[in-house]
DNA sequence: CATATGTCCTGAGAGC
DNA sequence: TGCTCTCAGGACATAT
């Protein structure tokens, strides 16, 4: 999404308008009368990221952060259907006109936020991003946890980044049963996850993420991604695992969301896996 | 303090 | 066919 919305950066926002709707108003801070008096005229000097937040910097210092959720998102292009579009923001370039949040479930968020507002609200709150988190970052943050590994990996006060889905992904490249409590992975496990990490996220962005069945997920031009293709558990129950080619991927529940995981080749912990093989 | 659960939302799909 | 029910999950509030 930072990517995609890249190229309105040097334009500047003519005015900001949350078009008639027929569903409830998704959250905006302040109300929209003061979020346009506030963006109007300004110009947009950079479009950042922090976690799964898109952060877009304006001339006056006050920052646009776009929480999409499951279902919102960030386009320069017309919207997949108008019923659903929440915020738009007229723009002055030539190439771009307009740069909108469109959200199907209304669950995102739009706010407009002050420097210090930014430190406290956002940055402060938020672990390191999963793309740099170190090996010790993570360990420093989990190893004493007894919370099951792919809870503690959705914990954006302690890696910012990972969603459902690439949580799935990430432990099945690691090859480390999601329902491992921290505290009992070897270090050489809190390794495989801090590298599958990196390779899972960099992969997904460089194909421009997963449109899953619902078709919900769009790039920034309405186009759709294609990490989907590479799903290698997720939302795959009852298929052959592609690795072991012996286990069948299942599916199960854990903090009330859905979980996918080989139970042949992701093992629940080091001493598990040899008192099994003893 | 750490961890667990409930809540919000809409549309798709299942089942009858 | 049309109704009702369940489910998807990110972040935060509230409960344990």
């Amino acid at each position: 999404m930072r990517r995609g919305v890249l190229p309105v950066v040097g334009t500047r926002i003519l005015f900001a308008e949350q078009p008639e709707c027929r569903l409830r108003p998704i959250l905006l801070e302040p109300d929209i009368y003061n979020f346009d008096r506030r963006v109007r005229g300004q110009e947009i000097v950079g479009i950042g990221r922090r976690g799964k937040r898109v952060m877009i910097y304006l001339g006056s210092e006050d920052v646009i952060v776009i929480e999409p959720r499951m279902t919102g998102l960030v386009l320069l292009a017309d919207p997949p259907g108008l019923d659903h579009l929440r915020i738009r923001l007229q723009l002055e370039g030539r190439k771009h006109e307009q740069l909108l949040f469109w959200d199907r479930r209304g669950l995102g968020t739009v706010r407009l936020l002050s420097p210090d507002e930014v430190r406290e609200r956002i940055e402060d709150r938020l672990g390191p991003d999963a793309l740099e988190i170190t090996e010790l970052q993570l360990k420093s943050k989990l190893c004493e946890s007894r919370r099951e590994i792919k809870v503690a990996l959705l914990d954006q006060t302690a890696v910012a980044g990972i969603g459902n889905l690439y949580a799935a992904e990430i432990l099945f490249l690691a090859g480390i049963d999601p329902r491992t409590c921290c505290n009992r992975l070897s270090a050489a496990q809190w390794r495989r996850i801090v590298d599958a990490t990196h390779v899972v996220l960099r992969e997904a962005i460089r194909h421009e993420g997963s449109t899953l069945s619902d078709g919900t997920y769009r790039n920034a031009l309405n186009g759709e991604g294609g990490y989907q293709n590479y799903h290698l558990v997720y939302d795959r129950a009852d298929q052959m695992c592609s690795r072991c080619k012996k286990g069948r991927i299942r599916r199960i529940v854990q903090a009330q969301r859905s979980t996918f995981f080989c139970p042949k080749c992701q093992l629940r912990s080091r001493l598990h896996h040899t008192v099994r093989t003893i």
